[in-house]
DNA sequence: TATATACGCAAGCATTTACTTGCGCAATAA
DNA sequence: TTATTGCGCAAGTAAATGCTTGCGTATATA
């Protein structure tokens, strides 16, 4: 698990994903996040690290707790990636909010 | 390699990205695809079969050819997800441009 | 000072991933 | 009809991924 990893990469992760958006609203420490998930402590601090090579959340060292601070700045790069393909379908659905609406009913099945 | 895969997935790697790139301009059959990579025809028949499977290309079939399409619509979970987050960081840069700029003189180190 | 807490490092393991090669089959061209 | 071309379906492989279980080490707390 050692190979230099992009923010593609690094989203393509459930638990890493919820972890960016855990964090995003506060900074949480290793261990209360990991509280969160069902998986070890470990894990999710391996997911931690990865996010933080990725350049998605940074480490704000506080004693002998880590708090973990979302750099969202760092989803740019996937931002600008969609971006180029935005207008390709946004003009078959006339508008966003008409789009996000078709997705809200389709999504219904997931989870 | 059969695990249902998703979106976030699907875009992870580089050469689906790419495909996804290639296909948005013009319909290709696999094989013109697979042209234009390194690897074997069968990979690039893998990817395009995750790509379908994830609705991010359709294939139309016409005689004993594969012509890929893009369905960019598919994107839209991403962008969806990208698009909560985009506000939080906007404030910092005042403007997506300057963003931008910054994202790519970042990016000079890349290949 | 002794003990508990927060974490990282490292080794081990089951899957998944990305590819490859070989084979078979239907559609087209000779 | 007989090659040839386009492409999917395995089967096999090396590497990557996600996770776990020890173990070690600072930093707090009793």
């Amino acid at each position: 698990m050692e190979a230099r990893r992009d923010v593609f990469q690094a989203i393509a992760d459930p638990t890493r994903r919820e972890i960016i958006g855990m964090v995003a609203h506060q900074s949480l420490n290793v261990n209360s996040l990991a509280e969160k998930f069902d998986v070890s402590r470990q894990a999710v601090s391996l997911h931690v690290k990865i996010l933080q090579e990725c350049g998605l959340i940074s480490i704000r060292q506080q004693g002998r707790e880590r708090y973990c601070e979302a750099k969202l700045e760092g989803l740019g790069e996937v931002s600008q990636w969609i971006e180029q393909y935005k207008q390709f379908w946004m003009d078959k659905f006339d508008s966003l909010d008409k789009y996000l609406t078709k997705l809200q009913s389709e999504k219904k099945t997931d989870k």
